[in-house]
DNA sequence: CCAAAAGTGTTCACGGTACACCCATGC
DNA sequence: GCATGGGTGTACCGTGAACACTTTTGG
């Protein structure tokens, strides 16, 4: 690149990887208590700068292995927050991404410029750093639109889970009821689901069988166009 | 802010504005032609450089101006486009926008990067400079499914507008065919139309009545949540 | 036996779809 | 009067909402 462009149009960008994770019934969000200044000891989302040739995806997925340890995680693009006194030191652009991690095998590891990383029910989610508050409320919103426009809450359920687990799972997010009876008839008819020969143990009452998402079928529904209530 | 910072993080950031405008019972897209190298004389998606102190709604809005005389449309964040060899001259990463504007009043004053400005029928899209096809591509598909999820479409369509134009920009865009009693159902039931006690003249058949945009309802319905068809 | 959740069936109301039909205007 | 598109009414069907009921397991 000719060094004329750079410096004319030179912004700093980094990536900010919003991370909901569900488990115990409960919708979580991962943040980190930062290292470094700006903000030093506060909670963030985790994230960092953008290197020289890499994608934002990969930057991502970078970030996130190295302040918390998870890998292999659903990632996607949410939205680029702009807001030219977001960050004190000066212009930094964040393009936020939306993660979303099964919750077998979280063994989060805290590491270069986070000093922790936790789980955060979001009534207990502290005051953040820079506009990670902002961030966080267009993710929850986004994952909220999504739940009913494509089978994306498999991606925070373990590969074998009940239907009861997946109602649960609806309702403490869309934070409404659902009739048993409806939700079942409404989801398996999409399809979506495989029934194992397996069922739920140790439960204090009749065993629930467990099922898998099919990729093979969610992949056609999808090229057609899908909406759960 | 500090040198390091903006050395070793900096990135060139674009706009890109994906402009769509419908006339004639087309849905047409808005390219100019470069002036410049790279992809000199190539058809292209009208946008540039980010300017120091502005975000990137303020510099698409800006870019918008200066390249198509183009002002005071509908202008929201699309997708970021960051491959790392998109650009010829090195690490650019582009912010794409998607934009509406209303037919009346189109008056294209190409300058700046420009050479030209023109409206294309998607069949006749020429091919363009970088990776703008995949923009296009992109924005299409968002107008498509926003199209079904809010009344954005009146934001292609003049103040006062019949239901018979309104049902053509949705068969146009969506590329099916609507019934036109159900059509009428459906839309008016929303409430966002408000009748007014103009018609239609000079056609040579019944004059149709002319509705405009009730923004006040929009906002109700908004915070609900909507769905057409 | 009881509590608790899995799992099934039935009824009802609403909304989308299809289609038939009348109305107004220019040529 | 005919073609063209505006505008209205109705009958049918599928889906979602509400709810009653049976099944299985642990305590």
């Amino acid at each position: 690149m000719k060094p004329s462009l750079r410096d004319r149009h030179a912004v700093a960008v980094s990536v900010d990887c919003l991370v909901f994770g569900y488990d115990e019934g409960q919708l979580r969000v991962l943040l980190i208590q930062r290292r470094r200044p700006p903000f030093e000891g506060r909670w963030a989302i985790p994230g960092g700068f953008v290197e020289d040739g890499e994608t934002l995806h990969q930057a991502a997925t970078r970030e996130l292995a190295e302040e918390t340890g998870i890998r292999k995680v659903f990632l996607e693009e949410l939205q680029v927050f702009d807001a030219v006194d977001r960050d004190p030191r000066g212009r930094v652009l964040s393009v936020a991404f939306l993660a979303l991690v099964k919750p077998s095998g979280l063994k989060l590891v805290a590491a270069s410029d986070a000093v922790r990383a936790a789980w955060f029910v979001l009534e207990e989610v502290p005051e953040l750093a820079f506009d990670h508050r902002g961030i966080l409320d267009a993710g929850l919103q986004r994952l909220r639109a999504d739940l009913l426009r494509r089978p994306i809450g498999l991606e925070l359920l373990p590969r074998k889970f009940t239907l009861g687990q997946l109602q649960r799972l609806y309702e403490v997010i869309l934070n409404r009821a659902f009739d048993v009876s409806n939700f079942r008839k409404k989801i398996l008819g999409l399809g979506v689901l495989q029934p194992t020969q397996d069922y739920e143990t140790d439960v204090a009452h009749r065993a629930a069988r467990l099922y898998t998402f099919d990729l093979a079928s969610y992949r056609s529904l999808m090229a057609n166009g899908f909406r759960a209530f």
